[in-house]
DNA sequence: AGCCGGCGTTCAGGAAACCTCAAGGTGGCG
DNA sequence: CGCCACCTTGAGGTTTCCTGAACGCCGGCT
């Protein structure tokens, strides 16, 4: 573990989006600063001196490609994941070929950004966060998207991968169906919680059958991963 | 230990709630601050400071949502609860709770209010708040849901567990009949409070079968748990 | 382009767990 | 000894959950 917290910068003038990225990151143990502006994002970056920088493409006074230039430009190293609108391909290309190390599309997952964070802050060699969570005798390589039960690899969609990443990465505790929506779909969804079971279930026969439970319903609240002693 | 007592801010305009609300934080060692309106929440909030905010989403001069949206820009991370009136505004507010922060829809269990401020406090670090409560030999995991007494896990309902927990809280202490219904039950519950003796007789027999009392029923009163020495 | 397969989502029937109440039993206390 | 508070159990009705099926979308392949 790292002696002190790792810090992160998230810069998005939307504030609904920042504080929902702040509050992820901050239960995944972060130190988190949010900005509002580009130049506010360039001075707190010079003092909090950041591990992760979640950086919106567009913002009030300026873009984030200019950002990243000027953010290089005072040594700032940290790497630096971008968020744009939906579609735009244009803004994809300039926001990687800025030095940008990474970008999502909004409107997206946390559990998303939670895991490309985590890929980031590993690749960069800041901490030793593994791109393996383990359970029992279920193992997922998150960074590989591949995920084993008692050695025999298992096939999984998008979507149940990211469910289980939700899940494993949560065991121990009870997550509610809001949670997992929150988390798993995008935080925009529009469904009520059906779907959720939908996808418990097509876990548990990819995952389960034949082998003890992992995934524990909790009546009335929603599901627990844990290893059954 | 904290040194100053936790403060919690509580903001909605049915004073029945607010009050109750505020009660049952008081009864956990929260200093409380009230206010009814979404302008007197801001004001309170830079002067309070408060840790967490309990918020109901609708109030006579704007919404939960704005409110929130006010807070963030005036620097207040501290975590919100949001309460709203089943239906249909459950959808907007689902994406403003995500990230850690929580909902409850009324009419809710005071218990399962205190229990999710005490989650978010702990998430949060501002005390080290354990999610374990022990009396004796039964220990109850409140994040994971679950209890084991003498080392064997006991499996409970959501019900039972809401009971338990409140009484476990409440250790040392007579709790009355009357805060057990305010408390595990919703606010409104319309029943007598015969249902009480059916949970506590489901829990004695799960709990306590071969094993020391430690529900003690105050006769005229209420019940008690605490250890037999 | 047109087809195909995988995937995400919704819906409905059935199963299981749960909540609540009522009725009869038990035990303490005057 | 009788009353009252509490205990226990069971059954009815309700809620929650599970699972399979159907539909439409999209991307890959021919």
């Amino acid at each position: 573990m790292t002696q002190s917290r790792l810090r992160a910068l998230v810069v998005d003038d939307e504030e609904n989006i920042s504080y929902l990225v702040a509050s992820a990151l901050r239960n995944q143990g972060f130190e988190v600063e949010t900005t509002a502006t580009a130049s506010a994002a360039v001075t707190s970056a010079r003092s909090f001196n950041p591990h992760i920088i979640i950086l919106d493409v567009m913002l009030p006074d300026s873009d984030g490609v200019e950002v990243v230039r000027r953010l290089r430009s005072i040594a700032v190293t940290a790497p630096v994941i971008f968020l744009s609108a939906r579609g735009s391909t244009e803004d994809r290309v300039r926001g990687l070929t800025a030095g940008g190390d990474d970008y999502l599309v909004k409107p997206f997952a946390l559990e998303e950004l939670v895991a490309r964070v985590n890929a980031q802050i590993r690749r960069s060699g800041l901490a030793d966060v593994s791109p393996l969570l383990e359970v029992s005798d279920l193992v997922m390589d998150t960074e590989a998207h591949r995920v084993w039960r008692a050695g025999t690899e298992v096939r999984l969609s998008g979507t149940e991968f990211t469910l289980l990443r939700f899940l494993m990465l949560n065991s121990g505790r009870t997550v509610t169906r809001a949670q997992i929506l929150d988390h798993v779909w995008q935080y925009d969804f529009g469904g009520d919680g059906s779907i959720i079971e939908t996808y418990v279930s097509h876990l548990r026969k990819k995952l389960e059958e034949g082998h003890p439970r992992l995934i524990h319903t909790v009546r009335g609240i929603g599901y627990s991963m844990r290893p059954t002693e």
